[in-house]
DNA sequence: AATGAAAGGGGTCATTG
DNA sequence: CAATGACCCCTTTCATT
């Protein structure tokens, strides 16, 4: 991965519509250079795409909470996160090595979508469940930096 | 909330670089008209900003962590979201109402580094920790489309 | 609040070094 | 792999309704 490739990268994330001809600018690349290497890293898969951040207070979704998974019957094929896919208001499943197999994340609207939500989870991958609900978010998606080599 | 402008903004959540234009065919509004409803919704903070969605194993974080905070001494002012700011590689950190405090979301290269990071943490804001390390992540960061009315 | 037009700038591509 | 130049489309603004 190279430095200019790097910069490109950091900026775009804090700031996924700037012009190429300011990446240009910031990098000292010209725009169809700047415009080819961004090009490569889409089609290489180190930028997988490119989103508006949503106030989700705004969009009436004000609650987020956190929600670990146990499979019922650990015997049965895993396929949690399928059976998950699709259910609406899950914006994230990780995998997960502790107590409990999935970590979710979940953006409702109240604690009744919320008591639904779990209802809908339980039932359709047969997990039990243990939530924890966010009070406030200090911050959030913040970018973590590309490594710098020495 | 509008539904045209809920659209836009489901539209530009999947693709945020997404051109006017383009929303505008998709919304059946003009060119101008579409730009002038994304202005007002940045200005109001319902869109906060567009970011480059990047492939964390591809810039050498491939592990990501879940840790999850407890205060050593409750009788201090709760300040640890400031102590914890800057301190890198966290992504986010969230109040929750649970067990522990806080939650945190670290991106690291390596167990290493995340033992690192972890000794950073406890000694920045005088926290007991208790971390989940991610194996895999079926999906994420994945857009909760806004609520709709009936 | 939406439209349409006009002016300027950026995106895109082929070519060249 | 980067730069240049040309062409076209998009962005941006403004007058109009």
């Amino acid at each position: 991965m190279e430095d200019l490739d790097r910069q490109i990268i950091e900026l775009l994330s804090v700031d996924g519509r700037m012009s190429y001809t300011d990446l240009g600018r910031a990098t000292g690349l010209s725009t169809s250079a700047v415009h080819q290497r961004v090009r490569r890293l889409e089609e290489r898969g180190v930028i997988r795409g490119y989103r508006a951040i949503v106030d989700h207070d705004a969009l009436g979704l004000p609650l987020t909470a956190f929600i670990s998974v146990s499979p019922l019957d650990p015997a049965a094929p895993d396929d949690v996160p399928e059976r998950l896919t699709g259910l609406g208001d899950l914006e994230a499943c990780h995998s997960v090595a502790g107590v409990e197999s999935y970590i979710l994340k979940a953006r409702v609207g109240s604690p009744g979508d919320l008591e639904d939500l779990l209802a809908r989870v339980r039932a359709a991958a047969n997990v039990s469940t243990r939530t924890t609900v966010v009070l406030s978010t200090p911050w959030e998606g913040r970018p973590v930096p590309p490594e710098r080599r020495g």
